[in-house]
DNA sequence: GGAATTTAGTGCGAAATGGTACAAAAAAGT
DNA sequence: ACTTTTTTGTACCATTTCGCACTAAATTCC
């Protein structure tokens, strides 16, 4: 009976192309592709470096609007950084919670962090949550927030993987799952910064492997 | 002839605090304590926001006495990011080349390192090199270049002291100094970007401890 | 004491920045 | 046809930003 009636936030993607016949002059964008453009504007240049002109450029509407869609500067890059946290659950959910054993399930955890970091046609972009812990962070407390809670959901992500893959025999008995999980989350992190130094995916990949010969105890 | 007459270098340090009776007006700043408050301003801030005006206010120099003295902006990050480096050498040097256990050598490492991240009285720094990596490394190569260097330069410090545990037995057969240092890296990466989100020191230290359990292998 | 040299400090200027007021435009409702 | 509603687009404003002339000050050399 509590039916929300404002707008349906899952189902617009595909049961909802049909016009809801608004009321007055249609809007000249779509929001969700203009955020997107705005999302990989900040995630190049950070917060400070990008201007109102560049996302207006890049996002195809005039300041007044992109005001009008999502507030000023500050909302729009929590937006930005929003819908990239859902962008990478979305994409990562499925491993985590596939039955598949746990040094596949990390190959590929590893391979789509890559593939979010490394893509941008200008540049790899790295990791969202990383940059904005490195600038914005420390003196916008609601930011910080957001970044904690990112920071926090993927150790416990792994740490589900892990605490698994221990019950199932997988892993030693010494093994601390929470151990390893920040172990995961550090490598993480080492990969995103390092694919905005540039450094290859090559590199980075046998990063990846030499971690995870360690966290899962290959002998 | 050739004799260099500019300025002895190295010795400044100590030998010269005596005046060395400059010709023209005397400096009313002095420049390594100058730099060090830009230095300051750049980790908390970083490039994009942090204004000449904020640099000028903090060093108690004016804009152009600033320029003259370490040249643009971007020159005087530059110069900010390469005082740093120095400072973070020197603080882990001697650890780095003494012949402590392992662990011990690393414990003390870290604790350097969660010194640096946290000090500064409006809240933690974290580490530069990572900042740098997050929003100018990118668009810049001579500042990409700088963290490439940095981050190689810590990657090769563990390696030295991982192959030199292995030599001595208090690693097993099978373990791979790279690997392993390339995950003592990630740790330092993933605690820089956790202080600047303001996790509290006991939780970085505890995710310190889970990591050396895990590197040096403790049973 | 005066010339030479080096720095400090004021102040300017051109450009960029974040944000908004306001009128024109495009649609639906009546 | 007219009103209402929503968005667009131009134009503007106050402020900030970076960089640099230019003059005043402080010191050494002769």
């Amino acid at each position: 009976m509590v039916q929300k009636s404002k707008k349906p936030p899952s189902a617009a993607k595909i049961a909802a192309p049909v016009a809801p016949k608004r009321r007055g002059r249609p809007r000249a964008y779509e929001p969700d592709v203009a955020l997107g453009k705005a999302l990989d504007l900040f995630r190049r240049d950070g917060f400070a470096a990008t201007s109102l002109d560049d996302l207006s450029a890049a996002t195809g509407m005039n300041r007044p609007s992109l005001y009008g869609a999502f507030g000023d500067k500050r909302e729009l890059y929590i937006k930005s950084y929003q819908r990239y946290r859902d962008d990478a659950r979305a994409a990562m959910a499925d491993i985590f919670r596939s039955d598949a054993p746990l040094r596949e399930r990390l190959e590929r955890i590893y391979r789509i962090a890559l593939d979010i970091y490394l893509s941008g046609e200008s540049g790899p972009r790295g990791c969202f949550t990383v940059m904005t812990a490195a600038s914005e962070a420390v003196s916008d407390p609601d930011i910080r927030n957001m970044v904690v809670e990112g920071l926090t959901e993927l150790d416990k992500a792994f740490g589900i993987c892990f605490r698994h893959a221990k019950e199932r025999g997988e892993l030693p008995e010494g093994a601390d799952p929470a151990s390893l999980a920040h172990l995961a989350s550090a490598t993480i992190h080492t990969i995103a910064i390092r694919a905005r130094a540039r450094v290859p995916r090559r590199e980075l990949e046998a990063i990846v492997k030499g971690a995870l010969d360690v966290m899962c105890a290959a002998k």
